[in-house]
RNA sequence: GGGCGAUUAGCUCAGUUGGCUAGAGCGCCUGCUUUACACGCAGGAAGUCACAGGUUCAAGUCCUGUAUCGCCCA
């Protein structure tokens, strides 16, 4: 006979006891079957986490999810592998590296060799991979530790290789020059979706160029035209003015040249329908601040490339690397002093002095406030430079010859997306309903990315990340050898035309070291940059099974199941797994995709460590315990894009001062519950006898609580198929609390004194304790993995002989998920227990009214119709005991004796002997007269209508008629009870 | 500028295909050392379902518009 439960829930020592269970045994750890049988399997790669920082909330929620996921579909006896690793986060690991080392030793990324640099961010990577993993066992995610994965590690490493090596044989990697997004800070591209947008008070300028001939016309004399910028400075760089041909001046000015500025150059004026028209009253911002005319800066704008490549202009590039006016990279005009005076100033220095010059020359027209949008770096937080740059692109809508057969060919209807390039092998599943995504409105994100999708840049100017296997060498000496050349397996070879003269470039295929030293040895050069980190992780769910090489895991755990991530990830992440998915491997590695909501604080704000409002998992564990953590989390987690978490400080034991939350609070009086009630049940369970269980002498509160629990055991599946999580533990926050604990204990309590009735109470309240356990245990895993283990000592076998059986496990982790108990619905005992319910509340509520003591034992009598008198008689006990009286008995001609308390519901009349208060009676039954007359002439009003009864299902027409009839008896008998008093 | 979402009790949120007498937890009020639990028990009060129209016998739920807030994309 085991020991008792303590009597204090301690969350510290649950945690490490279950977690000791859980490591010792390969309860998580996932193996393909050795002899090829069908086993069913659930895989989830989990989103890998960045190395940058320790795990917050976010994480918390995140991992979670999966792990609800994965423990329930672990004891439905799924082959269940949940892949954990992290992620080498290319920029934003280099940057707080970058920015550490600057803190505390005053250097530079580039005071160090590339190799010394990349070592120390190999030990940040450490620390913090360790310190990820150690708070994801903290929360208690059942992840197959053993096969943790690094994004960088040998075998990502590989698959990286051998992905880029196909697509570049493929054809789909190129060499381009093109304005791309540019970090100055850290001197990097980044690719769209890693630009943020934010509203900046702004400025229009206007700045006057003048004409290199003045115009005549319409009796006017035009000296200048006037454009209007947010940028001046790169107005070094203009090649052009733009107007609309449909701009009435258009005639006699375009074909005209004007003279730049600081730098005197002569461009012309040109016509492009982008320009947009000026109209002062037009709800068109741009409109309204719009003079007609249009600098055009082909190495600056976006769209001004475009206007470029239309009209053949120059493209000038004013700008250094890191944001500085120079003259070294494609600017060959600045001769003028005044030019020669903006060299080597920052862009916004640049802009000022630009700006000043205008106003001091007189050719200022006018400033505007003007609020707008200006992409910034997710990174570094300055604002984006369009760089003018040479980059490796992948060719996202290009045709893929080699897999017409298989995905076929041509458009996807509507679209320009070939359905064999990259982005169609991503699109088409969705189309199909082979991907789906929950909640559903998600895909449209997805759907209109792809749609709209452009080439993506996948180099880095950074040291930190995959380093792109290319090697190259001008063209004419860059012939392969005999030897190299025929090596077509192991590298693929390709010649492109730059400003410098045609360039070959290598591409060795992975585990090639030798050939890679030999092309070095003759005069090759690798590329200095490494791959965008997305490129690694979109290979996530493959590379971390072993692909390329036809591994046992990629057998059977590929393609997964679900991918649990959140909505900014959508476009950055999903999307290229897809890509890559299909594109490697040839099937999409999940059909699900969950989104869940993003944690905010109290006011809605995201939670970030500039406003010092986040909150720490470790310290929520602390503070609340794991699983009190987890449950809140998941309590949260509903459709709804947003949770609202209400941070809070406080003092820890130890001293420290921390943020944590008070909804945390409902997961931790949960689990207290769950252990005092676990408690309280195991005390009662010594000397268990399966034996002596019969179920014909089960009584009603068994039957009611098997019916119950049944019911909760098919919504919690349920719910959780269709990747519910506040829903199922509302269930079982209603079965725990509201049924079992409330009323079930309550009502065994004096079964368990009396020897006849004990061993089938016990029987039942073992089993229903064990279900309640492993429907549990998916959200607080700790806790029920615990108690359980108590249970096993105590009442080793949970049977209930005829009826049901919970099958025996050695720890919870891996018992067997609750099913198949439909049969124990019982809507009669259901139906009968509510009314003793009603009863039992009636009572409570007047004792209460009326100050009746606790202990004070009372006489109560009922009259309602004959079935439910019968009923309420055969269980007087059971309202005796929680109604606190001495006495009780129902008859359809009972009549309220003398100085009793009335209380009318539903069909029922229940009389509270010696309980007479008058005033108050008459308050109470007043009370209750108005609000049945109210209702009733609600019911009234409808059933007088011709159209309800005649239109109405009759259904509801009949529920009506009832409902006035059952509120007229009421009635009657509230009035009748008034009159009496 | 385009798209998505939110707005229900003091707070945080549920509310499936319209049938609602609108729910829960926290907080609030009253009472309770009822030997599992005060992180608890029993009872109670509390809502013009953002606003304005519309569809319908019937609208928190469907449609249109407005306002406020948030996110994503350009």
């Amino acid at each position: 006979m085991g020991e008792q439960l303590s009597k204090v829930y301690e969350s510290k020592k649950i945690e490490r006891q279950a977690n000791e269970i859980w490591s010792s045994h390969p309860y998580f750890h996932a193996e393909p079957p050795g002899d090829g049988k069908d086993e069913k399997t659930y895989t989830i790669v989990i989103p890998p986490p960045n190395v940058t920082a320790p795990l917050h909330l976010g994480h918390a929620l995140n991992n979670t999810l999966q792990d609800i996921l994965i423990r329930f579909r672990r004891m439905q006896n799924y082959a269940t592998l949940w892949m954990p690793g992290t992620d080498h986060a290319g920029i934003a690991t280099q940057t707080v590296v970058e920015k550490q080392i600057l803190s505390e030793e005053g250097k530079r990324r580039t005071d160090f060799e590339r190799q010394e640099f990349v070592g120390r961010v190999q030990a940040w990577k450490d620390e913090y991979e360790a310190r990820i993993i150690s708070q994801l066992k903290a929360m208690g995610c059942s992840c197959d530790w053993q096969r943790t994965r690094f994004t960088m590690d040998e075998v990502c490493a590989k698959a990286v290789r051998a992905a880029f090596f196909k697509l570049f044989k493929d054809g789909l990697i190129y060499r381009g020059k093109r304005l791309v997004n540019w970090d100055p800070a850290t001197q990097t591209v980044l690719a769209d979706d890693e630009v943020e947008h934010e509203l900046v008070q702004g400025h229009f300028w206007y700045l006057k160029y003048p004409l290199v001939e003045p115009v005549d016309a319409a009796g006017e004399r035009i000296e200048y035209v006037t454009v209007a910028t947010t940028r001046p400075e790169t107005m070094l760089g203009d090649t052009a003015v733009a107007m609309n041909p449909a701009d009435k001046r258009a005639e006699y000015l375009v074909g005209k040249e004007v003279r730049l500025p600081i730098v005197g150059r002569i461009i012309p004026i040109i016509a492009d329908e982008h320009v947009v028209l000026p109209d002062a009253e037009s709800d068109d911002e741009k409109a309204r601040f719009s003079t007609g005319f249009l600098k055009v800066t082909p190495a600056h704008d976006p769209d001004d490339w475009e206007i470029g490549q239309r009209h053949e202009l120059d493209i000038i590039n004013v700008m250094a690397p890191d944001g500085s006016i120079s003259d070294k990279f494609g600017w060959e005009d600045a001769n003028e002093p005044e030019a020669q005076s903006l060299l080597g100033m920052d862009r916004f220095e640049a802009r000022e002095a630009i700006v000043e010059w205008f106003r001091t020359e007189n050719l200022l027209e006018d400033v505007r406030e003007y609020a707008h949008e200006v992409g910034h770096s997710y990174r570094s937080h300055v604002p984006i430079e369009p760089y003018l740059s040479d980059q490796w692109y992948i060719a996202v809508k290009k045709p893929i010859e080699h897999l017409e057969e298989k995905f076929g060919q041509g458009l996807i209807e509507g679209t320009d997306v070939p359905v064999n390039s990259l982005a169609g092998l991503a699109l088409k599943p969705l189309l199909d309903g082979r991907l789906r995504f929950i909640p559903e409105r998600y895909a449209k994100t997805y759907q209109a990315w792809l749609e709209n999708l452009r080439d993506w840049p996948i180099s880095r100017q950074l040291w930190w990340g995959h380093r792109i296997p290319i090697w190259s060498k001008p063209a004419e000496e860059g012939q392969l050898d005999g030897e190299l050349s025929k090596l077509s397996e192991k590298v693929h070879s390709v010649t492109m035309d730059s400003e410098e003269g045609a360039i070959t470039y290598i591409c060795v295929a992975p585990g090639n070291e030798d050939i890679e030293k030999q092309l070095e040895a003759i005069g090759w050069t690798q590329d200095e940059d490494v791959l965008d980190t997305w490129f690694s992780s979109a290979l996530w769910p493959f590379s971390t099974m072993g692909w390329p090489d036809d591994t046992p895991e990629l057998k059977t755990f590929y393609p997964g199941d679900v991918l649990c991530t959140a909505r900014e990830i959508i476009t950055l992440w999903v999307s290229r797994m897809l890509m890559m998915g299909q594109y490697c491997v040839g099937d999409i590695p999940f059909s699900d995709v969950y989104i869940h909501a993003m944690i905010q604080d109290g006011q809605g704000r995201k939670m970030s460590k500039s406003l010092g409002n986040g909150i720490d998992p470790l310290v929520a564990i602390d503070s609340h315990g794991a699983d009190a953590m987890r449950f809140t989390l998941a309590s949260m987690t509903t459709d709804t894009q947003d949770i609202r978490m209400p941070v809070e400080s406080m003092t820890l034991p130890d001293g420290r001062r921390v943020n944590t939350s008070p909804k945390f609070d409902i997961g931790r009086n949960f689990c207290n519950k769950l252990w005092n009630a676990s408690r309280f049940a195991l005390m009662n369970l010594e000397g268990l006898d399966p034996a002596k269980f019969d179920p014909d002498k089960m009584d009603i509160t068994d039957r009611w609580i098997l019916s119950r629990l049944a019911k909760t055991i098919s919504e919690v599946t349920e719910s959780l198929d269709n990747f519910k999580y506040s829903e199922p533990l509302s269930s079982l926050y209603r079965f725990f609390w509201n049924d079992f604990c409330d009323w079930y204990l309550e009502w065994v309590k004096p079964r368990m004194q009396d020897e006849q009735k004990k061993p089938i109470a016990q029987n039942v309240l073992a089993f229903v304790l064990d279900q309640i356990l492993r429907l549990l245990h998916p959200f607080v895993p700790f806790i029920t993995e615990g108690i359980f283990q108590k249970l096993n000592e105590i009442a080793p076998i949970r049977r209930l002989k005829g009826i049901a059986e919970s099958k025996e496990a050695k720890a919870l982790v891996i018992a067997q998920w609750p099913e198949g108990l439909d049969s124990m619905v019982d809507a009669e005992a259901e139906e009968q227990i509510a009314s003793v319910q009603t009863v039992i509340r009636a009572i409570r509520d007047v004792r209460s009214k009326y100050s009746k003591q606790p202990s004070e034992k009372l006489t109560a009598s009922a009259n309602s119709p004959q079935e439910i008198a019968e009923v309420l008689n055969a269980n007087s006990g059971l309202v005796c005991q929680l109604a606190g009286l001495k006495e009780f008995s129902a008859s359809h001609t009972s009549r309220k004796p003398q100085n009793a308390a009335a209380m009318i519901v539903d069909q029922m009349q229940i009389y509270l002997h010696e309980a007479i208060d008058i005033e108050a009676e008459k308050q109470r039954l007043e009370k209750q007269k108005q609000q049945l007359e109210k209702a009733k002439k609600a019911v009234d009003a409808k059933l007088a209508n011709e159209n309800f009864v005649s239109k109405a299902k009759p259904q509801v027409v009949v529920q009506a008629r009832d409902r006035l009839a059952e509120l007229s008896e009421q009635l009657n008998t509230v009035e009748k009870h008034l009159s009496e008093l």
